[in-house]
DNA sequence: AAAAATAAATTTTTT
DNA sequence: ATTTATTTTT
């Protein structure tokens, strides 16, 4: 690609004493990685091997060398990675530069979004449906068609999620709903006419609804750049150095964005094709692959020495990796002092897994390891629950990560969908949600009222009015109008809106639907309120909810945990971060690799090399010989990634005395 | 015909 | 724990 618009840096030295430290703090690679003043860079950079640490300073120096804030555009694949790069961009700055931007594409296409919603064909307020409220919108979708679906379409398309998969799976990749189901569901093809029918009835859903989803964020800001060429300039002119972490976690979406950017900014991205563990969100190796011919004039930077664990575990993490093919190749190293050799334990039960994990954790605190320095790591989060019997039997305080949402309980989401129809009016999903909540009011009379009421230039205000006049469930719209003036009264103001939906009459139907503990679930609400009002506004808070939810889904679901506790996480969400001590668990045929089928062992394998590239200097592998965890069955033996590894790469224990 | 009550089944990973 | 299927009630 051309590179006649790239601006070189400014002329400004970032000064003697911040090169010195450049010099100090990176190495070789590192510092060339920082400080090279080329159009398109691509660091290819193993686990450990400082590479947000090198991104991070390109960025710091870019300001150092006098690029104004609002020039420079970070984007990365997840929340996680977002906050990491900013905390640490941030501590090295002393500040966080205001005008930068810095985020994950989904919550960057937002932004963006918000400005040109017009153009998108959407009110730039603009709800943004999560995976929950796709999965309502097309359950509503094959309800009402008609003809309406047939039991065998309804359960597979609905039920089975064929639909959603294969319209995401199009839109990310680039592809029709029909070469979707031809090249991957071949055995469905009879269904891919009536997928694509429903594919378009959802499109105008949403656009009805003002509402983007995920995928939208992307499409359309794509569609944005492509076919708007005074916003894309508008952009480039702005963003004159754009920076990308995890690249191997693109998609083809993704990956085009970044390629428009080209034209006319600084481009540099980071990224380990070793490390590639979103293929369900649709990655395409390819973008990190085919990158060095693409732009054949681009900087390579590798960066190969890993700094973060023993010889021992990176030797361990590279010869399971090998059996992988088709991988770029890399010398992985580490110059660290030689440690203990990974441990794997071999187990009876789950129960005993998690007291021979706990077991450990506890030697290792009393060797003056804080619990904060280890982490326990497993495939799917439904492999935490023993481990955390245990550590609540011992009184160990600990934190989950991933797997079970607490914004995604059904009282928070409850309480969410009545803010929402306050910003967004024609939020059909919220609406349907707090009506259907009503005794009186289910999903056939919601519909009825629903067509009349988006008749309305506010659908909001005729419900407060009262200008409703429903068929049934009159007394369940009066109280709903209730809960909506209590709500209403407060200036927009989220926590006190929060608080009014409660008082408004909420409570009761908490206390009606929860009659188990409702005390724990007024809790999560008085929470969620409590949150909220870190946020400047209203819509800010929503649109927090709906891209980040993971960021401090942790941090609301349980009271602010303080002081030492032990990190439970699933891989996903350990990538980037790293602890002394890191046990894998469930290390079994079944559990981890899935048993999916063989396209998917590749990426399993890197998943699992992420896991143990975690640890820097205790690294444990357990397995368990039950049958039966929750309620999948597993085939019983351990794991192919510990039977493949030579046994000369770790010790074995067996522990079959724990319990 | 629609809503409510009851019984049964179901969970990868994240934006 | 929560969604979905089935039965009972209005």
């Amino acid at each position: 690609m051309e590179q006649q618009n790239y601006r070189n840096l400014p002329p400004g030295k970032p000064g003697q004493a911040w090169l010195e430290r450049l010099r100090r703090e990176l190495n070789e690679a590192q510092f060339t990685f920082a400080t090279a003043d080329a159009p398109v860079i691509l660091g290819l950079a193993g686990p450990g091997s400082g590479k947000t640490r090198a991104l991070v300073y390109r960025c710091a120096n870019l300001l150092k060398s006098g690029v104004s804030p609002e020039e420079v555009l970070l984007l990365t694949f997840t929340n996680k990675a977002a906050e990491e790069m900013k905390e640490r961009l941030k501590k090295l700055l002393g500040a966080w530069p205001q005008e930068l931007w810095a985020g994950t594409f989904h919550s960057t296409g937002a932004r963006i979004l918000r400005r040109h919603a017009l153009l998108a064909g959407r009110a730039n307020n603009f709800t943004i449906l999560d995976e929950e409220d796709s999965r309502a919108l097309f359950k509503q979708i094959a309800g009402s068609r008609t003809p309406p679906l047939n039991d065998e379409e309804r359960n597979l398309l609905v039920k089975r999620g064929l639909l959603g998969r294969v319209i995401t799976q199009a839109r990310n990749s680039n592809l029709t709903v029909k070469e979707v189901v031809d090249e991957y569901y071949p055995y469905h093809w009879e269904y891919a006419g009536l997928i694509g029918e429903l594919a378009e009835l959802y499109a105008r859903k949403k656009q009805e609804g003002n509402a983007f989803d995920f995928d939208d964020l992307l499409l359309w800001w794509l569609d944005l750049f492509e076919n708007h060429p005074q916003v894309r300039e508008r952009y480039q002119e702005r963003f004159k150095h754009v920076l990308v972490d995890e690249f191997q976690d693109t998609n083809v979406i993704q990956g085009r964005i970044v390629d428009l950017f080209a034209g006319g900014s600084s481009l540099c991205v980071v990224g380990d094709d070793a490390q590639s563990i979103y293929g369900f969100r649709f990655a395409n190796v390819g973008n990190i692959l085919s990158f060095p011919e693409k732009y054949p004039h681009s900087l390579v930077v590798r960066m190969e020495r890993n700094y973060r664990s023993t010889p021992e575990i990176v030797a361990l993490a590279d010869r399971s990796i090998s059996f992988n093919r088709a991988q770029l190749p890399k010398a992985l190293y580490s110059c660290n002092p030689s440690g203990a050799k990974p441990r794997v334990a071999g187990i009876r039960t789950a129960d005993q897994e998690a007291s021979y994990v706990v077991r450990r954790v506890l030697e290792l605190h009393r060797e003056g390891i804080p619990l904060q320095e280890m982490a326990v790591l497993y495939r799917s989060a439904y492999l935490s629950s023993a481990v955390e019997l245990e550590l609540v039997r011992r009184g160990i305080s600990y934190r989950t990560f991933g797997g079970l949402k607490f914004f995604q309980k059904a009282h928070i989401k409850d309480v969410i969908a009545f803010l929402k129809v306050f910003y967004n009016p024609f939020d059909e999903s919220a609406w349907r949600r707090i009506a259907t909540l009503q005794p009186g009011i289910g999903p056939a009379s919601f519909e009825r009222t629903w067509l009349k009421l988006k008749q309305c230039g506010n659908p909001l205000e005729a419900v407060l009015a009262g200008e409703v006049s429903p068929t049934r469930g009159k007394e369940g719209w009066e109280s709903l109008r209730g809960i909506l003036r209590a709500a209403g009264a407060q200036d927009q103001s989220a926590p006190r809106m929060i608080t009014a939906v409660m008082t408004g009459g909420y409570d009761q139907i908490l206390e009606k639907n929860y009659p188990d503990q409702p005390e724990e679930r007024r809790r999560g609400v008085e929470r969620l309120a409590y949150y909220a009002a870190r946020f400047a506004s209203l819509p800010s808070f929503l649109e927090s909810l709906a891209l980040e939810e993971s960021l401090f889904a942790g941090a609301a679901a349980s009271p602010e945990s303080e002081g030492d506790y032990l990190v439970l996480s699933t891989i996903h969400s350990a990538k980037g971060k790293e602890w002394e001590a890191v046990f894998v668990v469930g290390l079994n045929d079944g559990h981890f690799p899935r048993r999916d089928d063989e396209r998917n062992l590749s990426e399993e394998r890197r998943l699992f090399y992420v896991a143990v590239t975690r640890a820097r200097r205790f690294l444990f592998l357990t397995t368990y010989r039950d049958e039966y965890r929750g309620w999948v069955a597993s085939t019983g033996g351990p794991s192919l990634f510990l039977k493949e590894l030579p046994p000369e790469c770790y010790d074995v224990e067996i522990a079959e005395e724990y319990d």
